[in-house]
DNA sequence: CCATTACTTGACCGACCGGTCATCTAACGC
DNA sequence: GCGTTAGATGACCGGTCGGTCAAGTAATGG
């Protein structure tokens, strides 16, 4: 355990290497590609030597492992937690995460021109044939966000607004439905697709099979 | 004009270099990135010089351009027609075209171990932000399903299998989920997912904004 | 104060990238 | 038969890729 000062000195927030080199390049990564993206250009956005990206990443897999931890806590202590720890009735969370996934999209579109999609989805389409492991974790990511889904479901239908039904399923179908309409909107390079098509994410219902 | 002989000397389908090329690059694309799979790489596939490739194709990217056209044309002429152009019940085809999905899927996952997913979806997310001649193509291409989604809600809405709705909006909303599915499914690498989500397309509903 | 460790520097590596080109071959139109 | 042209060949280009490494500096712990 180090204490506050040396924290302070080795740590100060975004000036401490390690996290420059890990927003440089989740902000890269999230906006075009893992492919297109090379380290020397990771390097120079973060203003760091490439022997010193090499003695904190060991490899560009390692580095985009670590982006995904990184964007995955951002996401679950940001507009994840917002959107699914209100005291708001269940259903009209899923309305209040579509709205906090299209003003994330157009503020980023706003900004680049263009807009970025979901880095899950898109390290998920780009990298699932090719390296498992990343895989595995993108999964995770994806089931995490599935369980958020599914206690919605399950609180909505134990308090009576929502008739019985496969939450576990309706869940994944909720969280694939989110996925297809951000990609559609990326594809479109408008973010409106997503608050045009969002909110039918209440009508998807798989029933308990029996 | 050519001749049938000509035709059969210079173009005998799949030992014609163009087509050759074609589609190595498609089987390719499709199983991994546009980005990881290099022209080397095709040429040996196909079994070409560098050189005569780029008789053929002035750039990857035409390459690519061109490969989206093919897969496109396949699908037009295979499963969405056998889909969509059926004298089954307009919501029926929905379903056809789920179980389509998933045994196209199914059988190159077999084959290869590795679920590719849609050709479209993949390059979409890939090259949205980097390319919009692609961009605008694979809209194209987006646009003309959903074209066969709304001809199809249309046709129930019509009659009245399926009460009024904004068919434009929830056409484009199934185009949507069935991308985000494939999207799931290719991330657990698991077409099964296709099967257990993908009827609950049928649920999905946009009212008319009035 | 010294040894150790954490971090930085920038040159360097072989491999591969997309793309070019001069040269050759073979088929076609006339 | 002959000129033209479509197609095939493979060496070659500069640039970039991910990754290595020996040497240096600065901070830390004892």
């Amino acid at each position: 355990m180090t204490d506050r000062s040396s924290i302070m000195q080795s740590m100060s927030p975004d000036t401490d290497t390690r996290s420059r080199i890990l927003s440089t390049a989740r902000e890269m990564f999230h906006g075009r590609s893992y492919a297109d993206v090379g380290i020397q250009e990771i390097c120079d956005g973060a203003r760091v030597q490439k022997g010193s990206f090499y003695h904190f990443f060991p490899s560009k897999h390692d580095l985009a492992m670590a982006v995904i931890d990184n964007m995955a806590d951002e996401w679950a202590h940001g507009f994840v937690a917002e959107s699914f720890d209100q005291n708001l009735p269940p259903v009209e969370r899923l309305d209040y995460m579509i709205d906090a996934a299209y003003y994330w999209q157009k503020a980023a579109t706003d900004i680049e021109g263009r807009m970025p999609g979901c880095l899950f989805g898109n390290l998920a389409l780009e990298m699932s044939t090719r390296d498992d492991v990343m895989r595995a974790k993108l999964n995770a990511v994806f089931d995490k966000a599935m369980g958020k889904f599914r206690a919605t479901l399950d609180e909505a239908v134990q308090g009576g607004t929502l008739a019985a039904m496969d939450t576990e399923a309706t869940a994944t179908a909720m969280l694939a439905y989110l996925e297809g309409i951000i990609l559609l909107a990326k594809t479109r390079n408008d973010p409106d697709v997503i608050l045009i098509l969002g909110p039918a994410i209440k009508t998807l219902r798989i029933e308990l099979s029996h």
